[in-house]
DNA sequence: AATGAATGAGATTTCATTCAT
DNA sequence: GATGAATGAAATCTCATTCAT
């Protein structure tokens, strides 16, 4: 078996290089610019010889953007198990998350604005009882409901709120990784305030007091 | 002049018709299926045609950024003039912006996930200052100025907490767009909720009080 | 008639705009990059009405191609007239013919090295007995003979001195017209050397006491 | 090794197969109709497939006009090692160059006419010093020189000379490619006279006592 | 396992030309 | 007389993919 072993062994270690040619094709000309020749100019291999490997140009497509799902998930998983307050371990969470999808932009880009139904399996997370199935999805919720302990608040309620936490969070993303002219400084800063706002989002039931400010600057008081 | 008129009128028509099966094949097949052979069978003219009408390609995408671009923006200044409470006018400006977004989703897309500098020109406002330059940044951080009226709150925080909500909400209606399968009702559902969420973004200080209720949960009181 | 006058005058004015934008083009942008196009553009009329005065972009070429030769030849016949001494009238003939040539240097390779019969009707002249029917190569044939008057010189070897000296011409005049860059002061002084070196390939008999010859037939001796 | 050198020696065959491919439509159809495509169709193969051998169609262009230039100047190099009279050299000389141009009519042309920079770079003799730089006019001024041996003439004049008659076998040859009725008979009668002609051209100083010196160098007198 | 050769389809763009008005 | 609209053909070039070796 060891023979077969070693096949296989190469085979992955060659499926591995093709996909990192790839997915640094995308990271540096774009998601658009990869090519089959592209690939395999930068692995010094013939374009052919991809064909071994792969069925096709989406199949390794795919194979990307999978993995860069995986990396994301994996991040998350990791980081949710720490102590600390609720509130803590969010912001510990959404920051983690957003290093993260920064560490490979455009394939997290690639992925989470990916509409084809394959890769909408494993990233969309807005339907209801999302919150049982996608994973990252669940441990935000939980997150939250930490929170909200002792208050009155449905499971929809908090699904939803994580829902549109996880949807905010992806638009800051995006738009860290499209304005490129950013600072590193001024980034930092955006990201502290986030996470904080990230905080006030999943805090369902302030509305009982900040009404009152409200209502005293309008006089009704 | 007639003639001249009605040439006029049949050439901006005949625009008008490119601009719309161009947008359609993003829509349908994404932004990079989009070739002038594909916009030629579709209105069933020939390709060279087409060339009589706009100078190349580029001419042709730039066309549908800038609409969509000044349809969003035509939405948003109508509608911050409205009366009613800064918190109404706030979640009132929101969905608007998301309604207005999702009447030609792709379109949407297409110009604000958009990494081009010329439309970065367009879209950027992260970068410090951009409440000053960027009318729509201007009308949301008026209206979070207002919220957090009497309170202790500075310019550089006001437009931060802009800059995050409106990223926010580009990644809302990003996923809302992405996620096709959503029932309507379901839709309206998170629009609402995201509505709300988005006014308790906005109020900065409310700190002060929901402090409380998380220390009494932890017993700290 | 007038009315008809004015049309037919008005019709060759505006043949004569086209046939001068069409050159100029050449001129400028060399002779593969004349388009009707162009032609139109440079006219500030549209593609179409050039239908209306030739029938296609060959017609027009070939007027053009008339044109240059035409020029060429006046200048020729012009100057054989003049007084002087056979050696003088055929170095001044040769300066002018390189001279006009240089006016429209572009237009002039068009003309002497293009290859279609049609122009060839007009250019050719190495057949026997091209110093018959070639009218410039009368002039030159001409101006041979005198030169070399009172020795044994047949006709022929006329003929063949005034086809080499032609053919010379037209290399060096391509030659100044193709290396761009060379110095009007280089320029003079090559033609200057042309000019006698055309002296020297017309005296034919020179070999026996070629000087002594000219300067007798001068009276200097 | 004798795979890899099979596979040379195919590619090297057909990279010659398209060249041989272009060179014939360039011929035929004049400079610029050459294509791609007719190329392909002329060597039976589909147009992508060159783009296999040649980067692109300007790669294909300039090995055809190296090809030529050295065809050229391998032809002249090898001969002006001669014996004989510088006379005879000088005859022999310009009868090879012109027997080398006339087997490839077209190829001469399209590069000796070549206005492109690239291509001057090889073929441009006006300039001073030329006779320095440029072998081919190299060997032409030593052939003068030695005609022209025990004479007051500087290396300037010598230059000069050698210039013009290049250029004029230049004009030559292009009028012989150009006038395609000419009989081969009258050809061969041009080209004796012709290399006569030149003969007269190097022979500077004969305006005193040409014929005497020449004698005397070969011992007549 | 790996490659070079080959192709068909398709990309953008330019052009000469026609035609109804 | 003049024009804008329209087209078909052709240009260069890139790409994913197949296949014999």
């Amino acid at each position: 078996m060891t023979i077969e072993d070693r096949r296989d062994r190469e085979k992955q270690q060659m499926k591995e290089l093709i996909l990192q040619a790839a997915a640094h094709i995308i990271v540096t000309d774009g998601y658009d610019m990869l090519s089959i020749r592209k690939i395999a100019s930068q692995i010094e291999y013939s374009p052919a010889i991809i064909y071994h490997y792969f069925n096709n140009k989406d199949e390794i497509l795919n194979q990307i953007l999978l993995q860069g799902y995986e990396n994301l998930m994996s991040a998350l998983t990791e980081s949710h198990t720490l102590a600390g307050s609720p509130e803590t371990r969010l912001k510990y969470l959404t920051r983690k998350y957003i290093d993260t999808a920064l560490e490979n932009p455009d394939q997290f880009l690639a992925v989470q604005l990916n509409k084809s139904s394959q890769v909408q399996n494993f990233t969309s997370y807005l339907f209801e009882g999302a919150a049982d199935e996608k994973p990252a999805l669940k441990i935000l919720a939980k997150s939250i409901e930490e929170i909200c302990a002792g208050q009155n608040v449905t499971d929809g309620e908090i699904e939803m709120t994580a829902q549109i936490i996880a949807a905010s969070t992806l638009g800051f993303i995006t738009k860290l990784i499209i304005e490129q002219d950013i600072s590193a400084q001024r980034r930092k800063q955006l990201i502290d305030r986030f996470t904080e706002t990230v905080v006030r989002m999943a805090s369902l039931k302030m509305e009982a007091q900040p009404i009152n400010s409200v209502m005293k600057r309008k006089g009704t008081i």
